[in-house]
RNA sequence: GCCGGUAUAGCUCAGUUGGUAGAGCAGCUCAUUCGUAAUGAGCAGGUCGCAGGUUCGAGUCCCGUUACCGGCUCCA
């Protein structure tokens, strides 16, 4: 697999990592059938972290399963087993995996053309349906580690077999194996569930499934967030808007909801009504877009709304903030003529550019066409997919295309955002739409004066708040700069005796805007550094009799330590100028 | 939703073959008035996720259920 960043740079995938990879995936199924004969094999590749391999067995597999097959495959390695490969013509293909007594191997075979040639691997007493390439010999490969147990469908389809995958990961070389290990190690330490408790931005209760709590800490953050976002709207020309959460069943007929997204909707009944809770933002904007005659004067209206929506995931795919039942979108509908297109997606694709090179982050593009479940005529779809496209091109972003993976109503451009474990998160999109105007009847006065149905688009730059907060906890380990940091400085007095001086110093502080705390407890220094390191605040102003006689402060940063000691009004220029940056 | 696992104090975790719950940190009180990542002592804190069952007796065993964790599928 192969991800294209925004920065131009290509995920490199090295080719001998993964033939060792895959091979080890062989040697984990030569490991099954030896221990466990009955299992039924179904698919094993290497993937972009290491490998898996799908079985079929009654009961799956145990983590004590796990160790012993882990013994195995060491000694099949320690055989140095040779593999070697032969072919078969179809039909000789399918009756040997037949009496092999491997169904999905069949099933795999059978899919395959008429007329093809079927290559195997045997290595010693195991043989398995593969194209390659592989290693020659088992002892090629130096590290590897079963790392875990999952259920997985058949083919990848929910409405096939659950079948027991186990996932491992095999290196070059010991050492690369263990600073995975230690890597994967350093990620459990910045998950965001653990440090969003810690640092009192969110939690989760069990009252609520799925519906995030946000503590005072996670509020600033994401009022801060909210706030630079309105910023950035504003001078790009967007209006904001606040549309009601619940909206009666009509208007989701009207926008095709009702049909095409019932199952995540929530409803309810008000005076013998069908409502739903809005799922998307859309329909109300269409209301206020149509709320009055619009004339091609007005267009492009960009039209923002921070709008929170509820979904009914399925309760397995719930996931701390990164995968929610209600978030806040950072939303925006742009109604504009068809001459419109390429420019108000370029200036959606400048503002998502921006906003994610602010916080350092890497991401990647990827185009979705259009799905089986669509609405629409074939030649809106292909305008919009068009225009899409060469907005893109036009820009020189790279893309990949995902065929049939786009909304009901339209074609997207979704913005992949890569976390601390390297793991990828949909954030930002942009859907191009025909069908909302029309099933609105939504229109504009053109300078013909003739009545023009307007385009839209639906866009987020964040994606979800939420989620946004989630991957930025991560990405920064908790340890946020200053302009975004929940509580920026913390004073600390030395003892009780410069209590009256800190209190001064907080005061002014406060006054000058900052978000800071102050530490009166009874506690050493030491302690009070401690915790507020802990909490990560970037800043520590640490006073006692010296600074008390002196008129001054002694600064101390989260990441620099210990900066020496300065006037209070300096120090206030100073921080304010790193967070005016945002740096 | 599906497969597998987990659930003990605010947090992190002990709890032997079933015999009526324990530590560290946090909290509170007192002492201490301290200089750049943990001062000391004392106190308090739990119907062991919830609901059934087996048993003389269940945190421990069984069934159900809820939530969470790792994945699958789906997605902002």
């Amino acid at each position: 697999m192969k991800a294209l960043f925004s920065d131009g740079t290509v995920a490199e995938t090295n080719e001998e990592l993964k033939v060792v990879r895959h091979t080890c995936s062989h040697i984990l199924a030569q490991a099954v059938k030896r221990l466990y004969p009955e299992t039924k094999l179904a698919i094993g590749p290497a993937i972009d972290k290491g490998f898996y391999y799908d079985f079929d067995r009654e009961g799956g597999f145990t983590p004590e399963d796990l160790e012993a097959l882990e013994a195995e495959m060491k000694k099949i390695i320690k055989e140095n087993i040779k593999l070697e490969t032969f072919t078969k013509p179809r039909a000789e293909a399918i009756e040997f995996m037949r009496e092999l007594g491997e169904p999905y191997k069949v099933e795999l075979i059978e899919d395959l053309p008429e007329d093809s040639v079927i290559s195997f691997y045997r290595q010693g007493d195991f043989t398995d349906l593969c194209a390659g390439p592989h290693i020659l010999y088992t002892k090629g490969v130096k590290a590897f580690k079963l790392t875990s147990l999952a259920g997985a469908y058949w083919r990848g389809n929910e409405k096939n077999k659950m079948l027991t995958r186990i996932y491992g990961t095999a290196f070059l070389s010991k050492d690369e194996l263990a600073e995975y290990l230690t890597m994967l190690e350093e990620a459990k330490k910045r998950d965001h569930r653990k440090l969003g408790r810690e640092l009192g931005i969110f939690t989760m209760m069990d009252e609520g499934p799925g519906f995030p709590f946000f503590l005072p800490n996670g509020m600033v953050l994401k009022n801060t967030l909210i706030d630079y976002w309105r910023q950035i709207h504003t001078r790009e020309g967007y209006v904001e808007i606040s549309t009601p959460i619940m909206l009666n069943r009509h208007l989701w007929e009207t926008s095709g909801h009702w049909d095409h997204y019932k199952e995540n909707m929530y409803t309810t009944v008000i005076d013998d009504t069908d409502f739903a809770v809005k799922p998307m933002n859309c329909p109300g904007g269409m209301l206020v877009y149509k709320y009055e005659p619009r004339s091609y004067r007005d267009l492009p209206m960009r039209m923002g709304e921070l709008g929170l929506v509820h979904r009914h995931e399925k309760s397995g795919q719930l996931h701390g903030l990164m995968r929610v039942r209600c978030f806040t979108q950072d939303d925006a509908h742009i109604f504009m003529t068809q001459e419109q297109i390429p420019s108000e997606i370029k200036g959606v694709i400048s503002i998502i550019d921006e906003v994610y090179k602010l916080f350092g982050f890497k991401y990647h593009v990827e185009l979705s066409t259009r799905p089986e479940n669509s609405m629409g005529s074939d030649e809106d779809w292909e305008i919009a997919t068009k225009g899409l496209k060469s907005a893109l091109d036009d820009l020189g972003l790279p893309y990949v295309v995902n065929e049939g993976d786009g909304a009901f109503y339209g074609p997207k451009i979704d913005f992949h955002l890569e976390d601390s474990i390297g793991r990828t998160w949909q954030c930002g999109t942009i859907q191009l739409d025909f069908q909302l105007p029309q099933r609105f009847e939504a229109e504009y006065t053109g300078e013909d004066g003739e009545k023009h149905r307007p385009i839209m688009i639906h866009r987020v730059v964040f994606g979800s708040i939420e989620r946004f907060i989630g991957i930025l906890i991560e990405h920064f380990a908790g340890k946020f700069p200053a302009w975004l940091a929940p509580v920026q400085v913390k004073v600390l007095p030395v003892s009780e005796k410069s209590h009256d001086y800190a209190s001064r110093v907080y005061e002014e502080l406060k006054a000058s805007g900052l978000r800071c705390e102050i530490d009166r407890r009874d506690e050493k220094i030491g302690y009070k550094i401690r915790e507020a390191q802990l909490m990560k605040i970037p800043y520590m102003i640490i006073v006692g009799e010296n600074e008390s006689a002196n008129g001054t402060i002694s600064v101390r940063s989260r990441d620099r330590g210990d900066l020496g000691s300065a006037k209070t009004a300096d120090f206030i220029t100073e921080i304010k100028e790193e967070i005016e940056k945002k740096a």
